[in-house]
DNA sequence: GCTGTTAGCGTCGAGCGGACGAGAAGGAGC
DNA sequence: GCTCCTTCTCGTCCGCTCGACGCTAACAGC
């Protein structure tokens, strides 16, 4: 931390930290998992006004003393039950049109979270329902705010953030088999893929999955068991993993 | 617009919009630029309190009925002269540290932006002096606020961008040449391109660039006259223009 | 003419990725 | 046991891209 030199001491004791133009701060959450093989967004009814009876993105106001991540996590651990080290959080976006909430001027800071298949989590505070919808199937006009512009620039995000990172791990549990990461890929991207060039892809690339030794279980639907893999560690891949043109 | 049903109205009418805690909203600028080939930064001299006397990012506070980026634009014009038609600008994140500023609680919104080669500016209101910086010759000690972290974040998202976006015919004129091109790339990677797989690469990536059919004027080392381009109209590139390994 | 410069084209080989064949390893049914 | 089905895993072929680099084109200056 820098040394404030007295002269500015002096001078910050005679500020008036009221002469700016208040603004309300919020988070709100784009909570993105793959679950029944679709690619879905968690929701919330709004049980209050404004908007009320509408989806709703997750969030709540920035808390006078808290850091805007911290007040993310805290929505996601409330909200949800997921907790930080389980799932992966980065930040989006501000979003900040003067008319988007109609009680006051409030800017949101939006966060990107990629969590594994989990149980529909149950009704936090201030909401009526908590449920994932595949983000095919929402509709943007029954959703509050400008949720529908904050959910588009998230699903966005994802898909590309899937193309140059090994973040679809973040997706399953911590032990994984290529299959597993093969369908997230194919519900984020919404296309089939090679199983047999998607293997040879995922274990070719230097750090993205490392062997544990042990089969996983069979499926309900048989074939021959597949090998566990946990995340490598690498943060980027190199050479990327490139959408197939539709 | 969504039409406002009558129960929210008279629910809106009786809500008091001071009841949560009150927020300071900033923009800051990370105005970036190729001058005399070196990828360099815009920064402001803080002519006052608090961190009179250091660097920081051309900026200031968003005003009650203004939408983010068009405080940002407005920002970009006083001080600098920039119009908007002539630049790109994206939202580069919010940063909102509870201790980022002194004097009270803010959540700033950091804009980046690509400008062509311009003459220095001249200072603004509120800042001593205005000048371009090599990104590699500043001091993050020597910066304002959290400043250093956004120029860092700003720096990585702009050689980032170069790779899968044609974005680097921003720092350069309307018309351009492969060669002038080149230089930006360079100059944002700091590495040298070889010319030739250079051009191929540029002139064969479908939407990237559109030749004029003229030649540029002989440059000051002699040579060949290069051909004049304008940008394409593809978004993205495909396949992108990877930066080599170090 | 010759020299020095930059611009632009061509060639070669390594490596990656899409399309696909084929064997390995499990379960279910007979 | 054997057959049939499933999924997993490895391998082959071929086209494309990219890095390294040679070569020619088109200017200025002398």
């Amino acid at each position: 931390m820098r040394r404030i030199p007295k002269a500015e001491q002096q001078w910050l004791a005679a500020y008036d930290p009221t002469a700016f133009p208040p603004f309300a701060v919020t988070v709100d959450m784009v909570l993105l998992t793959v679950t029944e093989g679709r690619f879905s967004v968690l929701l919330v009814e709004r049980a209050t006004h404004p908007f009320q009876g509408f989806a709703a993105l997750p969030g709540g106001f920035v808390q006078p003393d808290e850091d805007l991540e911290r007040a993310a996590v805290r929505r996601l651990e409330q909200e949800t039950g997921v907790r930080r080290s389980a799932a992966y959080l980065e930040q989006l976006g501000a979003f900040g049109d003067p008319h988007r909430d109609p009680r006051m001027r409030v800017v949101s800071v939006a966060y990107l979270v990629f969590a594994p298949d989990l149980p529909a989590p149950a009704p936090g505070s201030g909401a009526r329902s908590v449920s994932w919808v595949p983000v095919d199937d929402v509709d943007p006009d029954r959703l509050a705010f400008d949720h529908a512009r904050v959910l588009a620039a998230g699903v966005e995000r994802a898909r590309s953030k899937l193309e140059y990172t090994p973040l679809a791990a973040a997706f399953c549990d911590e032990e994984l088999t290529v299959a597993e990461l093969r369908r997230v890929y194919e519900a984020v991207w919404g296309r089939p893929l090679d199983p047999r060039n998607f293997h040879r892809k995922v274990t070719g690339t230097p750090g993205f999955l490392e062997p544990v030794g042990r089969p996983a279980p069979v499926g309900p639907e048989g074939g021959r068991p597949a090998a566990l893999y946990r995340r490598g560690p690498a943060m980027l891949l190199h050479p990327a993993m490139l959408r197939p043109a539709r």
